[in-house]
DNA sequence: ATTGTCGTCATCCTTTCGGGTGATTTTGCC
DNA sequence: GGCAAAATCACCCGAAAGGATGACGACAAT
């Protein structure tokens, strides 16, 4: 929303300044041609140097106009980009309290599906490294995982992690 | 890679046919010129109109140019839309061969995200433990993980298992 | 024919994990 | 106050995991 308002407020802006562009180069080009014409008469330049100066003038104004034309309705390609974003993840507090995990448990299992070693548990969590231990071996024995990799399969299975 | 590759032939052979139009319109300049040369030598034009006639006809040929210049190649803006349904899951072939994992590698990344031990791995794939054990550190170093912890949940957000 | 990648296996060593057991403190509740 | 659940910490020990290194064969690319 702000950036679409922004977007529109942005295009405003740029066609009044395109416009101030358009009348300025048209008084430009009303004095160019005024003073061409007063050189040619005086310096009697050739008819080719005159018309090529102006062919090469109003052709990189044609090609300038242009560009500015075109540039401005670009095309716009939408993607479809899956993104996992499904709903915002919810414990399984029914499957919590049938399996008796406790909220420290259910904290520590989630660290370690996070990556963390027990070591890093307990420097985040203020806790020695023994006390994690307790907890994940309480919590894989409610889980009936022999290793940290099935908790955290199991607990994702279960609904108690994201 | 082949995409870059692509692109850039494309930009050449682009910049290749924009010199060309160039030139012909560098040749059909100077014809022109020398037609409307005879044409006000024989019908004794003034020079204004002669000068405008030249300017309306170069600023509708620039335009054009610039019209065809920027038609060719138009700002693609890729917007992405997040699409709640996370499908049937495909391996991020692109994110596999960028971090160079091998076939073998993914496979034991899956089988440890499965929650088995590496000598539960071997067993099932038929080779020794000591193998396994070498794929999961390659795989370990590959993805940036200490733990197989950590190489399962970076394997995750990396699209590589899911 | 040489090179490079992949998969395989091994050995040595260190770190981490997990099981078992026990204990203390905190917290909430009757 | 006393009880129970939860949280905390400690020690020991075996198992598992991980790091480092070397090696070998298959196979494709050059």
């Amino acid at each position: 929303m702000t950036l679409k308002t922004e977007s529109e407020a942005g295009a405003r802006r740029r066609a009044v300044r395109d416009i101030l562009i358009y009348g300025v180069c048209g008084g430009l080009l009303i004095a160019v041609l005024k003073l061409t014409e007063y050189r040619f008469l005086v310096v009697e330049h050739s008819v080719e140097i005159y018309g090529g100066l102006i062919a090469a003038l109003f052709a990189g104004l044609g090609i300038w106009l242009g560009l500015t034309l075109t540039r401005k309705k670009p095309e716009v390609i939408i993607k479809e980009v899956e993104v996992p974003a499904g709903g915002p993840f919810v414990v399984d507090q029914a499957r919590v309290s049938k399996l008796g995990i406790t909220p420290r448990e259910l904290e520590i299992l989630g660290l370690i599906a996070g990556g963390l070693s027990n070591r890093e548990i307990a420097a985040r969590l203020f806790v020695s490294e023994n006390t994690v231990k307790t907890h994940s071996s309480r919590v894989f024995d409610k889980l009936g995982a022999k290793r940290r990799t099935q908790a955290v399969q199991l607990g994702k299975e279960f609904g108690l992690i994201p």
